[in-house]
DNA sequence: GCTTGATGCGCACGGCGTACGCCAGGATGA
DNA sequence: TCATCCTGGCGTACGCCGTGCGCATCAAGC
């Protein structure tokens, strides 16, 4: 046995071997687990940093959760505990409220631009009590609204869909540009070239980036991203005309 | 020096150190990690296992990409290029065409599951030159069928989003359930207990499970991505038509 | 006081990405 | 023909990673 450990210079100077923080538990290490995230990025998350943060050793952090992708999924249900989904009203108001819970999706992500490079991996965040707390609120919402429940489902689905594959890529976008350091303009600017070159032979391609060149990038971003829920919506409520007979 | 690696019985039977494989080259490395990627799932993925498969030694990889990030933006864009994007014809079979698109593109996906886990980290597959290619053929589409340039744009958006949000938790689902190395009908039973305890208090959802169980899954994702892709396509046709003025 | 269960920690293992320097062999130029 | 350089591959090594295991500590119950 080596018992020769530390070079204390006394064992009397010990430097208060005990708890001053709270204590670990599953909460602390996920919500700790988040502010990691946020501020430094997904690769920057490792059992032996987030246990430094809390002020413990990176295996003492499995008393509480079973491994690394357990701790994901618990933290990725976590954010989703941030969307907003009004409560079902008035059937009128159905389109905005549906607005306004994938604007709110869509916010979570853009806060939290890490979830996106985990999402492929987490197999059922479907489980989760967030998860399923707001399913069930946009299920409510799409029945109130006149949909059958299991064209409800699928009307769910569609849009959720949509805005995580919307946001994953502007969220992978964001990303970039935050470890590159750089002001947005600047870094489309270094860009340029290599887009350029890209583009060559693709026209269309090419008289989208420069027509987009004139305006702000974040509001492009936004209005991309509305017209695609609104297009959604309109496709739905085709579905709630007494008319409907699309397919 | 440990010269003691191998129990080479004698050195004059040395195993031909030198190459019988075609010799490494990127679009040789970019193939089999995409073989690698498909029949191992992308934890299977390291330098080391890649240069192992191609008889040569995970350093030497070095000399063809970047790093590990490189490569996986490589092997996106690869995959990207087996998508299949209808030449714009007629304008009155738009819909058709589009529709097509995005199957072959979900179909893709759920060809190379790993791809999903892997769509958030790499920022700009954009300017990989299949992506461009798809691109350009997808924004012919949309304005041969009378979109205006810029709405062209938004509309290819919208729709690409879409499948790949909705191929993304397909392609998690079935990643996991291949993990699990169980039938579909098995490990849905397997799961049933904890689903039901998580969607007890959440009635719509539960009863969406329940109507589920008599369906074949595999034909309830295909429905379900269809569902989408035509409430999309019926939201943009609304564009189309003269009152158009929904916004 | 003694036992027992929960909690945290140190250590160690095998694997990872990849920087670096060496070397063999072919190409090149005198 | 021979010296030189360039290219591509390899061995070694560094500093990370996730995590299994066994021990130390301590509060609670008898």
């Amino acid at each position: 046995m080596p018992a020769d450990k530390q070079p204390i210079p006394s064992v009397w100077a010990r430097p208060r071997p005990k708890r001053e923080q709270p204590a670990l538990s599953r909460d602390r290490i996920v919500s700790e687990a988040i502010q990691l995230l946020d501020t430094e990025g997904i690769e920057a998350l490792s059992m032996r940093s987030l246990g430094t943060r809390l002020g413990a050793g990176a295996t003492s952090l499995y008393r509480h959760v079973a491994n690394k992708d357990e701790l994901i999924e618990l933290v990725v249900d976590e954010v989703y505990g941030e969307m907003r989904v009004p409560d079902a009203g008035d059937p009128a108001h159905w389109r905005a409220a549906v607005t306004d819970a994938a604007r709110s999706l869509r916010s979570m992500v853009l806060r939290h631009p890490w979830i996106v490079s985990v999402l492929g991996q987490v197999g059922l965040a479907y489980l989760g009590p967030n998860l399923m707390r707001q399913s069930e609120r946009l299920l409510a919402l799409f029945q109130a609204a006149g949909f059958a429940p299991g064209e409800a489902d699928q009307a769910m689905k569609a849009l959720i869909a949509y805005v995580i594959g919307m946001t994953t890529s502007e969220a992978a976008y964001l990303s970039m540009l935050a470890r590159s350091g750089q002001n947005e303009q600047d870094w489309l600017e270094s860009l340029r070239p290599a887009a350029e070159q890209a583009a060559r032979d693709h026209p269309l391609v090419r008289h989208g980036y420069t027509e987009q060149l004139v305006k702000e990038p974040a509001q492009i971003r936004e209005e991309t991203f509305d017209y695609g829920v609104e297009r959604i919506l309109d496709g739905l409520e085709t579905r709630l005309s007494p008319k409907a007979a699309t397919r």
